[in-house]
DNA sequence: ATCTCATATTACATCGTTGTAATGTGCAGG
DNA sequence: CCTGCACATTACAACGATGTAATATGAGAT
């Protein structure tokens, strides 16, 4: 049986309230009772229960994130900013996986408000305008990504300026047959869109005629998906000069569906990805990509959500992370 | 203001332990009275408090997930695996990182018991017996890997054996100077310690004697420290005629270092990894690994933690996961 | 009409913690 | 010696949900 407030006061002959000021420390307590307070604490191996605090403050100290893909490099890295960034402020982290399902994406956001999470750190893929209903008392919510939402706060990289610049210093060396991969043919993600427009807004930056038979599609963004996109787009068009993929998981499938094919890179074909993970560091060659700090990313999403909660009045904030093109042997 | 049991209760003109009723529907409710209490729900958009229903029934409904390092492509897998079977069952999932800490470890099961999370499903890399505390009511935990620890649930890979299979696989083609990248020189973990008992099993069996220069340390187990250890090593040592490292991770920076260095996977040296990561199965060249299910992983520590919910008293279980040595480019 | 008995519903207390308001204690100033 | 005041401590209620035990309701048996 656990020890509780109560267990706690009776040893050290003091109310159940002392202990919990002894706890919190904000109403202050004379030395001696302190310190015996702190020893019955020890004695009885204490350990407030953190249901009933919650529910007696209202807040859980748990924040949700939610990702899209959990299984992949990029989401290992930012969820492990995210846990350090929140567990340095004393949060805790709960993680969930919406698969892109919009509706498990509002589903979330509902959860949300059952108190055992105090605010919600989303990476959506689909959630736009329409899937918000209004009139619902959302919980405090960061948005990660480019997202055309009004209603809440918003951590994003810059993925149209990002894939502007990575076409122009792909295209830098006289390259001008120039393919992407990650078009999405069903549902179409906000970034997947920001991310063709910055290609398509640097191609025509360079005079270069958009080539339609150069968007290679892809809508899962693994590297398996990316390796069967590439394999199949080869068998039927030229080589191009250069690759774009969206992702660096993308990047590292269509690099070995390129070696299979007996495709040099970069000398017959340059490869970029975008996310920096670490595997496209070490990958065969070393991965160009849009490199971007997550832990940035992470500390300005927490800033948000807990400022947020604090003063749930002040209008949508935005913040943009900064990003660096990484040029490494993919590119050179 | 968020509505309360008692907010549907009036507006339903029930009580409000009949609203629980309709919620929990193990106490038998009348037709007409559910529909009126489901439509009052639904129109003050209600949703039950966790933390209330946590203090009440000592349960959340939250289990934890502590893992020594969150970023790797390995952990993303595992956590995903997790998510969605704890999904699957109603459980949410809260995620922690140890960064191999003991002192974590331990700090991690005391918490289990603040009540916000009701089991814990920890992989501890260095957890012995004396770390913990006994006397200590520990929180259900069920452990995953190779740890020699009598007091928990434990789901694992046979490290030891399946090192040693992935050995003599190396070895099938008459290869005799086979290296391994991985030994920790500090805090030696369970699991390294289990793979080079593997590997030293299976060279003995062979006939071939061991040799201390081949036994690369690298003690961070990731893609980087790997790639500086086997440039290091490549510099002072001849080339080796296989590498079998403790991680798929490793792995990928031996890889990336191998070819830096002219190397030429496999025809000048064999590649293989272990845990069989996405990332893996698409390297240039594709690597040989240990696989296994990880979403087996997942549910039999689920049940294992469920059922220790449950009964609080049988004997420690012990869950082996079966394994498969997989050839891929990297050894052929 | 009366008494069972099964079933549906309710009042009340409780889980552990903490804010509020009240009480107790000691000391300086009149 | 009493008042006033600062400070430490306490009693009590409340957060929201649900188990327990008691109560209300109605059908069937006598």
């Amino acid at each position: 049986m656990r020890a509780t407030v109560k267990d706690v006061a009776r040893r050290a002959g003091v109310s159940p309230k002392t202990v919990s000021n002894v706890m919190n420390g904000i109403v202050p307590v004379s030395e001696p009772t302190r310190l015996r307070v702190e020893q019955a604490m020890q004695e009885l191996d204490y350990v407030p229960n953190l249901s009933a605090r919650g529910l007696r403050n209202g807040r859980s100290g748990v924040i949700g994130l939610a990702l899209p893909n959990l299984g992949t490099p990029f989401s290992a890295e930012l969820a492990q900013s995210v846990v350090e960034v929140a567990h340095a402020q004393g949060w805790s982290v709960q993680i969930e996986e919406t698969g892109s399902d919009p509706q498990r994406e509002q589903e979330l956001m509902t959860r949300a408000r059952a108190n055992l999470i105090d605010g919600l750190i989303l990476n959506p893929v689909v959630l736009d305008e329409s899937a918000v209903r209004v009139g619902v008392a959302l919980p405090p919510v960061v948005l990660l990504g480019e997202v055309s939402q009004e209603l809440a706060d918003r951590v994003f990289v810059d993925s149209f300026a990002a894939a502007r610049d990575m076409t122009l210093a792909l295209a830098r060396p006289g390259r001008r047959r120039i393919a992407v991969l990650g078009i999405n043919q069903g549902r179409k993600s906000a970034t997947a869109i920001q991310r063709t427009q910055g290609y398509e807004t640097a191609l025509h930056s360079l005079g270069i005629p958009l080539d339609e038979s150069l968007m290679i599609a892809c809508d899962e963004w693994t590297p398996g998906s990316a390796a069967e996109s590439v394999l199949r787009y080869l068998d039927t068009n030229p080589l191009p000069e250069a690759l774009f993929c969206f992702t660096d998981s993308m990047a590292l499938g269509a690099l070995n569906a390129l070696w299979r094919r007996g495709v040099q890179v970069p000398e017959d074909i340059a490869v970029a990805g975008f996310d920096d993970v670490a595997d496209g560091r070490f990958a065969v060659p070393s991965l160009t990509t849009v490199s971007f700090d997550k832990r940035v990313i992470a500390s300005e999403a927490l800033r948000l959500l807990t400022e947020r909660m604090a003063d749930r009045s002040h209008g949508q904030r935005i913040v943009s992370v900064p990003y660096n093109i990484e040029e490494r042997d993919s590119t050179r």
